[in-house]
RNA sequence: GGGUAGGUAGCGAAGUGGUUAAACGCAACAGACUGUAAAUCUGUCGCCCUCGGGCUUCGGAGGUUCGAAUCCUUCCCUACCCA
């Protein structure tokens, strides 16, 4: 298959990107890669310490399959030897290490969600751990003379770290050698990452060029805020929209950012055409409600299908506007058909809140409604003859089924 | 090896013998409002029973005391300075 021509090549990878190092390498490159008929080799690394993917980290993959679709090589490294190290880039905390056992697990489920996004044909998946697990002591002393202290602490987070005299081990300055092997070890052509990687990403030019090879390009996309619009978008922050969740929630959730935020998402996180992206620019302007609706099917679209995008926004408004139930309930097999139960152990056996003090406070607040009517005495005695309907807060369901 | 400063609830951070389940900020949760699960406002925010109250927490383990997060002993952990 012949490789499109450069200047459509090079329009498709710099949409939404933040920086190419350096760009004059990359058309270079593409040239020679037409010339040649042969594909680059396009690197990501995915950390396996957090397994579950949502939109920031599809802003990535995203552009990883934009490659693939131009025919060239997506190689995802799984980084299951560096897993054990943990990533501190962007972090002010040393991660936990991980067992090589639980980053391949990550790795396989880590894959699984990227096949959503990523096209399967011109894919490879490789385990770092094949090239830096059979590195001898030595081989890393080596590696790690090729660097100094000083060129580390550049690295924004280990400088702030250390002068706000926290704690940086040792082997947190590994990981950006690690990862500079991967690309040693693949012939990496060009690198992906989020701008927060830019610093490892470079550390790669650097060593390969060190082991006499031709340095890689690196390209750096924006990090995506979460659904907060202040920090990035992360589960442990849990303003993410996972890639993996239902049609409801990525349209609930993509709802709820804030409104600047909109156009970096029809950016970043769609397949909108070039094109119309000024379209949108105005859209957002005259009619915000509308235009974040659209972004909302667009998204659930992509990991779903058109009509679950359709339903999800239906659903949505039946549930928040209308005030009534969603499509599906999840249901739970509980207590005795006749027999009275209390209903803050109701809501603590059904985990529907986390301690009676809770559920407690969940009454009086009037956040709790069985089968549409409100609950306002917590010592309410529930018998429940027929399935009934708990709804907590404002989108939380239960069905439970009495035996 | 020596010295100094620290380790408090999900996070950040007050508190230095009783009135402290522990100020305050963030996060979280509920309600009102909204095009929205945004913003804003109000309330809640250890566990158990609530009228009142009971129980368990302040790095770990012991101890002093009527009473400790606060004092003592010891151990573990972190940063910085000196060697």
């Amino acid at each position: 298959m012949p490789f499109p021509s450069l200047n459509d090549q090079m329009d498709l990878i710099k949409r939404g990107v933040s920086e190419i190092i350096p760009e004059a390498d990359l058309v270079q490159k593409i040239e020679r890669s037409i010339k040649t008929n042969t594909p680059l080799n396009v690197k990501l690394g995915c950390d396996p310490s957090r397994p579950d993917l949502h939109l920031g980290h599809s802003v990535v993959l995203r552009k990883l399959r934009q490659f693939q679709d131009l025919g060239h090589t997506a190689i995802l490294i799984v980084g299951d030897f560096t897993g054990m190290i943990g990533d501190p880039s962007g972090k002010s905390k040393t991660r936990p290490s991980l067992s090589l056992e639980e980053t391949r697990k990550n790795g396989e489920s880590y894959f699984d969600q990227a096949k959503k996004v990523l096209s399967e044909k011109n894919l490879k998946m490789i385990y770092n751990s094949d090239w830096l697990g059979k590195m001898s002591f030595a081989d890393v002393i080596k590696l790690a003379s090729k660097y100094t202290v000083s060129q580390m602490l550049e690295r924004e987070d280990f400088h702030m770290r250390f002068n706000k005299e926290e704690p940086i081990s040792l082997h947190e300055f590994l990981y950006p050698l690690a990862q500079a092997m991967d690309s040693v070890a693949i012939d990496s052509d060009v690198e992906l990452g989020g701008t927060d990687q830019k610093f490892n990403l470079l550390v790669g030019r650097a060593i390969q060029r060190e082991f006499g090879k031709e340095a890689q390009v690196i390209l750096t996309m924006p990090i995506l805020p979460g659904t907060d619009g202040i920090e990035k978008m992360s589960k442990s922050l849990d303003n993410y929209i996972g890639i993996s969740d239902s049609p409801r929630e990525i349209f609930g959730k993509t709802l709820s950012i804030p409104d600047r935020l909109m156009y970096d998402f029809f950016v970043l996180a769609t397949n909108i055409p070039n094109t119309e992206l000024q379209e949108i620019r105005t859209a957002i302007e005259s009619s915000p409600r509308n235009t974040k609706r659209r972004l909302a099917k667009e998204i659930v679209t992509l990991y779903h299908s058109k009509e679950a995008a359709q339903a999800a926004e239906e659903e949505f408004d039946r549930i928040f506007v209308k005030k009534d139930l969603p499509d599906e309930i999840e249901e739970m097999n509980y207590g005795v058909k006749g027999s009275p139960v209390n209903i803050l152990q109701l809501l603590a056996d059904t985990k529907l809140a986390p301690s009676k003090g809770e559920a407690r406070r969940l009454i009086e607040q009037g956040g709790i409604t069985i089968n549409n009517e409100k609950i306002s005495d917590p010592k309410m005695e529930i018998v429940l003859a027929e399935p009934a309907i708990i709804k907590v807060g404002k989108r939380k369901f239960l069905k439970i089924i009495p035996a």
